[in-house]
DNA sequence: GGCGACTACATTTTT
DNA sequence: TGTAGTCGCC
């Protein structure tokens, strides 16, 4: 019987030791939470004596579930590897494709992801004559999509028609569609999944039976449907044990609701507490900055990060001039840290909106700094992946109109809208699938159309004479003649990556054969439909670019937080509403608790907005995180703090046009990047980092103005 | 029916 | 600034 006292500190021990009965492991950041998890799933098993497959897992991203499930396995033997570990969607899509009949639906249905959902939402808006511009279908899609995480929904109610505009209307004929189709959403996944328990009470005690032991990773970030799921799972053995961090909650838009870990405790009685606040991760100065932003929120339970490792590392708060001085500052530094010998996994740039990615990826270029930007679109939702799959998701369920409409004019062989319109209303008024009624137009076809019908249904008679999912890729990438049509029309280097996409994607098929051998094409289109892009490995070195709603979950040696500016961090529109600004600011928290060793913070003067260049004025987070009392780090690295400069409101120090953010070279040191300046006239010095030597107080006089 | 050009547009975060 | 969506021409 291991003894995992020694592995553990006190208060993890504690979370991992009880067993019975509701659990809220209140984890702040760095404090171990996953290791209690983990430990917490492999005493049940090695200790208590629990069968593998009477627990439940509840991860926030399946390549987080993955991570778990391979440490779980270094800690018990392989025949106790049948766990059930997922996301929520991943988990209810397993139980609906068991029991999903019992809430009518077909076997093999498929999941409409979010493209292809915009994409019905649009027709539909489009047939019943409402003017796109009023009311544009990405607004029917969102109502849609927040409709169907209430517990009206659930219970199979009709949507109100509210001050908006036929939704009641467009909602019925997009239920319609996806009901003829053989369709479910992405919300779907939890709402017709605890339909089906609350109509089949057997099939409930079922699922209870089995999951008499459920744990929730990052419950902070849990919705109401989703708190239903697993109030409807755990209410009879009350084994629930749920693991967050109220102050990470960062998903408030998404529908998340914060009060389903500040009130865990009213909702199941006698649940038993348990913080973990001993940080292993980052540096006193780091974590002092963190306790000082947080606090200024209202909303939480309340508790401050204890610091576990030796003082050391900084904060440093970078001014600079704008968006290109803060990507070149940042590559600079991480072209330091290279030099150093970090290796580049542990670099992290971080920001608030994706669009600001742009500048580091081209300053990175410039400096051959290989990085991956993490997030953004994922490889299942690249315009040629979903043309290759729209096939083959026509093959398997042949009656998708997206799917038929996609693949026939990818590429482009005549048929246009008009004719896919004919043919699915055809095929809708008869019946018949679309294939059927595609073959059945073919006589009505003349000239090109015909020219391009033809081999067009052939590709799927070729899919039906197979059942190796990664030949059917092969066949369809060949049949297609897909990579012609690439090459025909992108240019050399756009059309290189694209057709190593194309071949990724059939790698991916062995791979799945391989992961399952009995899986089937429903299966594989299943998990290309859930697959995200956070759930893409990354196993090439590189500095990471992403946002900070990417980063939840991650550390790095040093962080990159950059445009801390009003109205960019804290985004605009959350300034005015209390509870969207502490959102923004438990945000900032998550983004500086990823540091372990330095954390550069950036804002700049001015910035691009829209195309035009605006005046910034700095995050107010910035004078919350107290930066001015933090004091410099025992052995200082060789950067000067300049978060203490006089905040002049009237222009920075500036000597003969040289100021903060000015790009100089020196006779000996070459390039560099002025980072403060003290004195004036003659006499000023100025702190220069240099591209080659790093910072150097120089006089003022040997400056060159680049 | 396809394609290119233009314009208007809106800009958060994504399981 | 970038893109998505529409329009109009071939």
């Amino acid at each position: 019987m291991p003894d995992y006292s020694k592995e553990l500190n006190e208060a993890q021990y504690d979370a991992v030791q009880t067993t019975e009965g509701p659990l809220l492991v209140l984890a702040g950041a760095g404090t171990g939470k996953t290791r209690v998890i983990t430990y917490r799933i492999a005493h049940l098993i090695n200790n208590v004596g629990v069968p593998a497959q009477n627990i439940l897992a509840v991860t926030f991203t399946n390549k987080a579930a993955g991570e778990m499930k391979e440490r779980i396995m270094k800690l018990v033997s392989r025949s106790d590897s049948d766990i059930w570990i997922g996301t929520f969607h991943s988990i209810c899509l397993r139980i609906l494709r068991r029991d999903g009949h019992l809430v009518g639906l077909g076997a093999g249905f498929g999941i409409l992801d979010q493209d292809d959902r915009l994409a019905v939402v649009r027709d539909i808006v489009k047939s019943l004559n409402i003017d796109v511009k009023k009311y544009p279908p990405k607004q029917y899609m969102w109502r849609i999509s927040n409709f169907k995480s209430t517990r009206a929904y659930v219970d199979e109610a009709a949507p109100g028609t509210d001050e908006f505009h036929m939704m009641d209307e467009v909602f019925s004929q997009y239920q319609k569609k996806l009901k003829e189709q053989n369709f479910i959403d992405f919300d779907d996944m939890l709402a017709l999944t605890i339909r089906m328990f609350r109509q089949n009470s057997d099939v409930t005690q079922y699922y209870r039976n089995m999951f008499r032991y459920i744990l929730v990773d990052e419950y902070q970030d849990t919705n109401d449907i989703q708190f239903l799921f697993l109030k409807i799972l755990a209410t009879e053995t009350g084994n629930i044990c749920v693991v967050g961090d109220d102050d990470q909650s960062i998903y408030g838009w998404r529908g998340a609701d914060i009060r389903n870990i500040l009130e865990f405790d009213t909702v199941y009685q006698n649940t038993k507490t348990v913080r973990l606040v001993e940080n292993y991760r980052s540096r006193p100065v780091i974590l002092q900055t963190a306790n000082a932003l947080i606090s200024n929120n209202r909303m939480r339970k309340g508790k401050n990060l204890v610091a576990c490792r030796e003082e050391g590392g900084m904060v440093q708060v970078m001014p600079v001039g704008n968006e290109t001085d803060e990507a070149e500052f940042a590559a600079q530094t991480i072209q330091k840290y290279l030099d150093e010998g970090t290796s580049p996994d542990e670099i992290a740039v971080l920001y608030r909106t994706n669009a600001q990615s742009r500048n580091f990826e081209v300053l990175l270029n410039r400096m051959a700094i290989r990085y991956k930007v993490v997030g953004g679109i994922g490889f299942y939702q690249r315009k040629e992946i979903k043309d290759i799959l729209s096939y083959l998701r026509l093959h398997d369920n042949p009656y998708d109109g997206v799917s038929f409409a996609r693949s026939v004019k990818a590429p482009p062989r005549g048929i246009g809208d008009t004719a896919v319109s004919n043919i699915t209303e055809y095929a809708s008024a008869e019946g018949l699938s679309l294939i059927e009624a595609a073959r059945q137009s073919l006589p009505a076809l003349r000239g090109a159309q015909k020219r391009g019908m033809e081999p067009y249904l052939w590709i799927f008679t070729e899919l039906g004479a197979q059942s190796k999912v990664s030949e059917m890729v092969k066949t369809v990438i060949y049949l297609t003649e897909y990579e012609d049509f690439i090459k025909k029309y992108e240019d050399e280097h756009e059309a290189e990556k694209r057709i190593g996409n194309i071949n990724e994607l059939y790698n991916a098929a062995v791979s799945f054969e391989m992961a399952f051998p009995e899986g089937t094409m429903s299966d594989f289109l299943a998990a290309t439909a859930i697959t995200t892009s956070l759930d893409e490995s990354d196993n090439t070195a590189a500095v990471k670019l992403m946002t900070i709603h990417s980063a939840k979950g991650l550390e790095f040696e040093q962080v990159f937080l950059t445009g801390l500016e009003n109205g960019l961090f804290p985004l605009h529109g959350s300034l005015d509403e209390p509870a969207e600004l502490e959102e923004e600011r438990r945000l900032c928290y998550v983004a500086v608790t990823r540091a372990k060793q330095n954390l550069h913070m950036t804002y700049a003067s001015t910035r691009m907005v829209y195309g035009n260049r605006m005046p910034q004025r700095r995050s107010p987070f910035l004078d919350e995180m107290g930066i001015a009392g933090i004091k410099a780090p025992a052995k200082p690295r060789p950067y000067m703090d300049v978060s203490q400069k006089p905040k002049s409101t009237v222009a920075r120090t500036e000597v003969n046009g040289i100021k903060s953010g000015s790009k100089v070279s020196h006779e000996k040191f070459g390039e560099g990047m002025v980072v403060a300046i003290s004195g004036s006239g003659d006499s000023a010095n100025c702190d220069v980092f240099f591209k080659a030597g790093g910072l150097k107080k120089i006089r003022v006089g040997f400056l060159k103005l680049l």
